[in-house]
RNA sequence: CGCGGAGUGGAGCAGUUGGCAGCUCGUUGGGCUCAUAACCCAAAGGUCGGUAGUUCGAGUCUACCCUCCGCAACCA
């Protein structure tokens, strides 16, 4: 029986286009999705948008668009980046389907069946013109943060969860299961801030805007944000529908991606749900942090936004993908500069990675004709080091990569690749071919040609192409010397005939005109 | 007020269970020539925010304090 990985990200909100942020999420979903296929799991990625809300009326208003016409349009167009991005998402949700709204009027009627829903009211600080309500602390100078009114407090009529009947049973699951929530400190803060104080129950319906589920047996009301978005991962897979084999078979979630931003809505009120439905919780919650710029948050009137497409269409998907997994460390904000984004490119991907593959090509095409020797045992002193030493950094790339330390788990596999290069030095394989040492040269030749397939397989799940140009140019044919069990072997390489000339996979960039270039993109934007 | 995170050589960061302070970039010097002026080696550079304490020994534990960032509940 194999195992399943199913991964989910957040359902985005279509207000507007998407920036780097959420590339970070879906390729971090898709990266972990791709890893664990590569093992030979059943692996399900679910992705999606959020479609329902005040805003996206707003939005389509202003587009001159129905609100659906408005969101199908944006789902089209998110579609179309994770193409671009070679995401490869199972399936696309939207909360606007039939096959969505149907189970979450399900899920409604379900909980108000078991006393879970209470009529209540909503009490807050109205903006009239805005039509919104906001919360003391969203207020600027005690006036509506979007035109600077004065907000009055209203009542509604709303639905209520009872949140407070769960709240025993979520903290005891927390402390029995410390691998549901990553980083740990997201738990510690969950707890202090919102339930220690006394857990409020959820206003989960309103009545001031249409564009949303009806409740089914009270039309009026409409049902609010988050029982209508953060159950999309269960109607995705068909849960309470005529087909639910998706949802026996993949549930629950091995992992959930969500920014730092959603973590109390997946951290608290979303395990509450599923309690309720008497559901098993995902194993892990992955809560990363945001990408910040050097003058603080994205902003368009800072000038500093940069988009996914500008770096996709310059530099390649795999840099791409490459810089973002490498200078973000999930538990901490990551800083975005276009420096570091250049200086990621050049040291990293041309002068380490693609410079150790163009080097090796040469050399084995030079001393035998293109042909890999075989295995012949480890002649040289560096040989059973560099053997020992890349067995070693497979073990903590996984272990870091398991933790979900992405960033960390690159790392690993760069220093494999820097102490490759250092064995080309140690070995010098010059020296050998001019002292017709041929033994040793191939064992060098070997080695090197055996640590660049390696290498590749490491880097696949985020560096797919990249990966697949290694091999290709390194000549390995073999499915059974392309999976992830193949790293455990060592000798079985050889024979095969690289490319005649080897073709650079990055080529290194002019660090000056490409960093202008990068920040006339963010301010055109 | 409260809660969470961070404060380590010029810059950016690692430092699970306390035991000679590491990495990348930059700087300086050297090596090599297979490779994209790339690659490899070496050196300089830090009283690990502050104070007090626990300990044979603390960047790592405790207390208090300072600075920066974020959160503060229905804003997606």
């Amino acid at each position: 029986m194999k195992n399943k990985f199913y991964v989910t990200t957040p359902i985005y909100y279509p207000s507007g286009r998407f920036h780097i942020g959420t590339a970070y999420t879906t390729v971090l979903a898709d990266s972990m999705k791709r890893y664990h296929k590569l093992k030979g799991e059943d692996t399900y990625m679910l992705t999606g948008t959020d479609e329902h809300g005040q805003k996206i009326e707003e939005k389509a208003k202003e587009a001159g668009q129905t609100p659906k016409e408005y969101v199908d349009k944006m789902a089209k167009m998110a579609k179309e980046l994770w193409a671009k991005m070679n995401i490869q998402y199972d399936d696309y949700i939207q909360t606007t389907e039939e096959r969505h709204e149907k189970i979450v009027q399900k899920i409604f009627e379900i909980f108000l069946e078991k006393g879970d829903i209470y009529k209540g009211e909503y009490e807050g600080l109205y903006c009239v013109p805005c039509e919104t309500y906001f919360t003391q602390s969203q207020l600027v100078e005690g006036k509506c943060p979007d035109c600077g009114r004065e907000v009055i407090p209203m009542k509604e009529e709303a639905y209520f969860f009872n949140m407070k009947k769960y709240v025993d049973r979520l903290l005891a699951y927390y402390d029995e299961h410390p691998d549901f929530i990553k980083p740990a400190f997201r738990k510690t803060e969950m707890i202090k801030n919102f339930i220690e104080p006394g857990l409020e129950d959820l206003c989960i319906t309103r009545t001031s805007f249409d564009w949303g589920i009806k409740v089914p047996s009270d039309p009026k009301h409409v049902i609010y944000v988050w029982l209508d978005a953060l159950t999309n991962y269960l109607t995705a897979l068909g849960y309470l529908s005529d087909d639910d084999a998706l949802f026996q078979k993949y549930w629950p979630a091995d992992l959930q991606i969500v920014g730092k931003d959603i973590a109390r809505f997946h951290l608290i009120y979303w395990p509450i749900f599923l309690m309720a439905l008497d559901l098993p919780l995902p194993k892990t919650i992955l809560v990363h942090n945001w990408i910040m710029m050097k003058d603080g948050k994205m902003s368009k009137s800072k000038g500093n936004v940069i988009y996914p497409e500008t770096l996709i269409d310059r530099y390649g998907l795999d840099a791409t993908r490459y810089f973002l997994l490498r200078e973000m460390p999930v538990a901490q904000d990551g800083f975005f500069s276009p420096e570091a984004f250049i200086e990621r490119y050049n040291f990293d991907l041309c002068n380490d990675l693609s410079n150790l593959l163009n080097r090796t090509v040469s050399m084995v095409n030079k001393y035998f004709e293109g042909i890999v020797p075989t295995y012949n045992g480890t002649p040289n002193e560096a040989d059973k080091e560099l053997e020992e030493y890349s067995e070693k950094q497979i073990v903590e790339f996984e272990n870091k990569l398991n933790e979900y330390e992405i960033a960390n788990s690159l790392q690993e596999i760069w220093n494999l690749i820097s102490r490759t290069n250092k064995y080309i030095d140690e070995t010098m394989p010059w020296a050998l071919s001019k002292e017709e040492e041929t033994e040793k040269l191939k064992s060098v030749m070997y080695h090197l040609i055996e640590n660049l397939r390696k290498i590749a397989i490491l880097i696949k799940p985020f560096m797919n192409d990249t990966a697949d140009n290694i091999l290709r140019q390194i000549g390995v044919k073999e499915a059974n010397l392309q999976n992830w069990e193949s790293l455990k072997i060592y000798d079985k390489n050889g024979g095969q005939k690289v490319i005649e000339k080897g073709e650079p996979i990055f080529m290194r960039l002019n660090a000056e005109e490409e960093v202008e270039f990068i920040k006339q993109a963010m301010k055109g934007n």
